[in-house]
DNA sequence: GCTACATCCTCTAGCGACTAGAGGAGCAAG
DNA sequence: CTTGCTCCTCTAGTCGCTAGAGGATGTAGC
């Protein structure tokens, strides 16, 4: 192994994706197939370091893994319009703000509970009573 | 059916709960098995119904199936201290509360993304750009 | 060379909380 | 009696990993 190629654990380290993480990238194809020493093992070099990093920045801002694979595609192409990658990023910022309004909406009534909870009978407690309470409109679902 | 039962089609309706829902919250026993009628199907009364709101209502504020089990099994019994529904419900507020500071911190580095973007070549994006920065922490990865 | 031990390989299955679809039975209205 | 809706069970898929089994390879010390 030169200096310039890296196992898989080396490459986990140094990019601060997990190993199977790596792995499984490859599987999706969101990773090249790596090429292998000849006792099978993958060898890793700066460039695809480079993009594992690219791609856990990517899904720590929360972008999906298909999105990632069109950002990746347009940065392999340089000289392409950047207006794609604008786009995907915008619509993450949408998503992003209807998520926080939502959770402080959450925020807002989880507070009212437990701020009126006088740590009593349950009979008597404004937690379950307030998720008992059933004069809510049908609204959709939280994740996370 | 008599007037005070419903069909699993109409407690959807009711509670806002999905039909595939309702018959997987059974199965997972976060429902009791409902009584069927002769021809085998499900048979819905008031309490399952004010039950079905709980869970909905636990679920948008993004309560754990877990959590939601444990907040039952409270109401089911009102002289029980409220003290564990009081811990769920402070524990979620802390979740939410992180949520909101993880995303805020998203929000701000996707704004700077997308602002500085003059839409031209890929290659000056700023949106792959920041992305391609290996100049980052390893942090945590963003969920949603 | 031999022995630990770490690291790697592939493969399958599991997580949470549903959702989708196949293939069939029941039921109410016209 | 037929049309069309609702319902039944069962299995498999979603997303982005994560965990574990069972085995091969590589490396450091003796």
């Amino acid at each position: 192994m030169r200096k310039d190629e890296f196992a898989i654990g080396e490459a986990a380290r140094q990019s601060g994706v997990k190993v199977p993480t790596i792995r499984y990238y490859e599987q999706i194809g969101l990773l090249p197939a790596a090429s292998r020493t000849e006792g099978n093992r993958r060898l890793y070099d700066r460039r695809d370091l480079d993009r594992l990093a690219f791609i856990r920045h990517a899904r720590e801002l929360g972008f999906e893994v298909e999105a990632i694979r069109t950002l990746l595609m347009l940065q392999d192409d340089p000289d392409q319009s950047c207006a794609a990658a604008d786009a995907i990023a915008k619509a993450r910022l949408v998503e992003v703000d209807k998520r926080i309004a939502s959770l402080n909406a959450l925020r807002d009534e989880l507070l009212r509970m437990v701020k009126q909870c006088a740590n009593g009978r349950v009979g008597d407690c404004r937690v379950i009573e307030t998720l008992a309470d059933t004069t809510h409109a049908h609204g959709r679902l939280a994740e996370a």
